[in-house]
DNA sequence: TGTACATCAGTGAACGCGCGTTCACTGATGTAC
DNA sequence: TGTACATCAGTGAACGCGCGTTCACTGATGTAC
């Protein structure tokens, strides 16, 4: 419902354009119906405002349009961490924000957190170094932080590569409940963040 | 790809039974395709081996199908629940068993253990009652778990709906990417279940 | 026992639709001479 | 400075397909008389 009128051609050169306009479109159908199934070659044309094989100049199918949004998705969320942790150096600080960077992705953009961690999505046919790569890199980092503070005695973790995934399942799963069934009396955020990060994590609240 | 020879017609009175057929076709798509987008009236037809027509007969439209299997996987989750802990009156034991129960479904069951969540899903106009008490009733046999816990000294929990939520998402989360993520590196599924249901019911192994 | 009939459990053809994809094309624009 | 031309960024029509749903129907079967 955003726009059906003719959009003017792009100048010489940049064309390319025109792609980052195709995965805008794509993200809001996946917005504004809460399906990637939204997504049809014909629905993402008439939201730029072009016509539907102008978009085999950009994409050679349907499903790299939403494998480009996933990876999209991933490289996003990834800098979204990054940012938050860049500038501390404690671990206890740094495990933090950066899973409180995670549970904001989530919350604020629940859709390109949804499609992710879609099942039998179309990034299974992803080259071994795409996608998959960025979240394993995230996850290091978090068994990094609970390491590293086991290590200054701020954790009481023996374990934190199983603690970081204990952490990381709780919160995927908090991120699609909450998101899902808004009904739910659900706990304040600050407890349900000291039970699935602090507790999992071994570090006792301050 | 089951059967698309024709299927004998029911005797009179039992013309019911094709609805059971039916439910039974569109959760063997669901499991093959891995998508409940597989679910369409022609391919449920030629999977039962009638004509897509009948189906109406039973199922005032397509999304009345999904909806019924949405309602068959909450009860057949709570049923397996409710036999597992049936026999058990020590709480720290039903709380075990209750869980052990709940990831044993996701695990054996993913297709059914996923569609009952899904956002967006077609159950959104389902009546207050349906399937939502269902998901309620079995999470408040969860608070109880825990709070008897607390109130013999077996759990430190302050707080059991707090903590009954903080175990609930993270059984979901390990249970969705567990099912998602095969190739990750997942610790021994004993060390997951000890940190997200007894570490965070507060309850310490044994 | 025989038979007319209502009912039940379906069928087959058809509708209009949106889809992914293909194909041959167009018209503006920058560039070479 | 003028102009032919290659290139770029698209378009419009058409294909065949599977879909949900509707409609009028059929033929076996149990039942009433």
């Amino acid at each position: 419902m955003k726009s059906s009128e003719v959009r003017p051609r792009n100048p010489r050169g940049e064309g390319g354009k025109l792609r980052a306009d195709i995965l805008n479109a794509a993200a809001g159908l996946i917005e504004d119906s809460g399906t990637p199934e939204a997504v049809t070659l014909r629905a993402v044309a008439r939201r730029v405002g072009i016509s539907a094989p102008s978009i085999y100049a950009h994409f050679p199918d349907r499903d790299a349009i939403l494998l480009a949004l996933i990876e999209q998705a991933f490289a996003e969320l990834a800098e979204a961490v990054n940012a938050a942790i860049a500038e501390e150096s404690d671990p206890v600080a740094r495990l933090r924000l950066g899973c409180q960077a995670y549970l904001r992705f989530a919350r604020e953009r629940p859709q390109p957190y949804r499609i992710m961690f879609q099942e039998a999505h179309p990034a299974s046919d992803l080259a071994p170094d795409g996608s998959e790569n960025l979240g394993t890199e995230a996850f290091a980092i978090l068994v990094d932080c609970i390491g590293q503070c086991a290590a200054t005695g701020r954790s009481s973790s023996t374990d934190p590569f199983a603690d970081a995934a204990a952490v990381w399942v709780a919160m995927h799963g908090y991120a699609l409940l909450n998101a899902g069934l808004p009904d739910f009396p659900w706990p304040a955020p600050e407890a349900m963040f000291d039970r699935i990060v602090l507790r999992l994590a071994g570090v006792s609240a301050p």
